[in-house]
DNA sequence: ATAGTAATAT
DNA sequence: GATATTACTA
C-alpha cells in the first residue's frame, strides 16, 4: 500500500544513473610529478586505512615514455629533506579520460545549474583537484559543447556519422537537465523554479556521512602509493592499472550499500573478469582501444578543434 | 568569495 | 598545436 511512486526515476536511477560516485569516496591518485617531489616527502606516517598493501609487489615500473616532466625544477641538488607537500607547486594536472568521464558524470549529475565548479568538484570528490582545476577544464567542456550545439553538430563529421538522431550527447542531454534539489519528500521542498526535477542527489554531503569525514576541505593528501596513472596502455595481456579500483577492492570495498548487487554475468569467459562497479564499467570506457591494437596516444578529450 | 573569460605557459 | 595553468574581471 505504498510505494507506488514512479518507478521511472526509480528506475532510471538504477540504469542510467548509477552514479554510486556519490556512494564512494572516491581518492585517485592526481600525483603524477609531484611522486618526484612526493618521495622527498617521507611516507607520511598517515597511516591510513587507505593503506593498503596490495600495491607493493605491483612492479610497474614507468618506462619513458612520458617525456615531459621529470619535474623538479629546481634545483637542489638534492637533499632538500623539508618540504611542506602542500606548498607544492602543482605541475600540471592531466586530466586522464576517466577523470573526464567522472567530471562529466559529475557536472551531468549535477546539471547546468548546479555544473559550478566548486560542487563539481566536491562531487568529484578527488582529492588533490582544485576549484581552479574543475573551473578550467569546465570551460573547455563548455566550449566544447557549444561548438556542437551552436554548429549544427557534426560530430563525427563528415562522413559516417552513424546514428545520431539528434545528435546531442548523452553528456549534452544531462547538461541541459537542470535539477538541482534532491528530491523532496512530500512536505517542503525549496522553492525551486524548476518544474522539472529530473534526478540529482548529493549523497556525497559531508552531513550525510556521519563519520570522521571533516566537512569541510577536502584536500587530504595522503597517498603513498602514488604512480603516474596508466592511462588508456593498459595493452593487451592484462596489467589492469586502476589504482583506484586496486584499492578499493583490496579495502574489502567499504561501499557496499545495502540492495546494491550486482549482476555476475557467467557467461563470457572470454572477458575474464568485469569490473564490479558500473561506475567501473565507465571508468574504464573511454580508456580502451580496441581490442586489437589500437592504441591511441594522444586522445583528446573532445574535439575541440574541429573544422573551422 | 565564487564563477566565467582571457591570456599565457608548457 | 593542444592542454592546463594563471590572472583578471563580473
Amino acid at each position: 500500500m505504498r510505494e507506488e511512486e514512479e518507478p521511472s526515476w526509480f528506475a532510471r536511477f538504477d540504469e542510467d544513473l548509477p552514479a554510486p560516485d556519490e556512494l564512494m569516496p572516491l581518492s585517485q591518485s592526481l600525483i603524477t610529478r609531484d611522486l618526484a617531489a612526493a618521495f622527498d616527502i617521507p611516507t607520511h606516517g598517515g597511516g591510513g586505512p587507505l593503506s593498503g598493501g596490495a600495491d607493493g609487489a605491483g612492479g610497474q615500473e614507468m618506462n619513458g615514455g612520458a617525456s615531459s616532466a621529470a619535474g623538479s625544477s629546481g634545483g637542489n641538488g638534492g637533499g632538500n629533506g623539508e618540504e611542506p607537500a602542500r606548498t607544492l607547486k602543482r605541475p600540471r594536472l592531466v586530466w586522464t579520460p576517466q577523470l573526464h568521464k567522472r567530471f562529466v558524470d559529475a557536472v551531468a549529475h549535477l546539471g547546468i545549474k548546479n555544473a559550478v565548479p566548486k560542487t563539481i568538484m566536491q562531487l568529484m570528490s578527488v582529492d588533490g583537484l582544485t576549484r581552479e582545476n574543475v573551473a578550467s577544464h569546465l570551460q573547455k567542456y563548455r566550449l566544447y559543447l557549444k561548438r556542437m550545439q551552436g554548429l549544427g553538430n557534426g560530430g563525427g563529421g563528415g562522413g559516417g556519422s552513424h546514428s545520431s538522431g539528434s545528435g546531442t550527447d548523452a553528456a549534452t542531454e544531462h547538461l541541459f537537465a537542470t535539477g538541482p534539489s534532491p528530491f523532496l519528500p512530500p512536505g517542503r521542498g525549496p522553492a525551486v523554479a524548476d518544474p522539472y526535477t529530473p534526478y540529482a542527489a548529493m549523497p556525497a554531503h559531508p552531513a550525510a556521512h556521519h563519520h570522521h569525514h571533516h566537512p569541510q576541505q577536502i584536500a587530504h593528501f595522503h597517498h603513498p602509493a602514488a604512480r603516474p596513472l596508466g592511462h588508456y596502455g593498459a595493452g593487451p595481456g592484462g596489467g589492469f592499472d586502476h589504482g583506484f579500483l586496486s584499492r578499493a577492492v583490496a579495502s574489502g570495498a567499504p561501499v557496499g550499500p545495502p540492495g546494491m548487487h550486482h549482476r555476475m554475468v557467467g557467461g563470457g569467459a572470454a572477458m575474464g573478469m568485469m569490473a564490479p562497479s558500473s561506475f567501473a564499467e565507465e571508468l574504464e570506457l573511454g580508456s580502451r582501444g580496441g581490442g586489437g591494437g589500437g592504441g591511441r596516444r594522444e586522445l583528446t578529450l573532445f574535439p575541440t578543434s574541429g573544422e573551422h
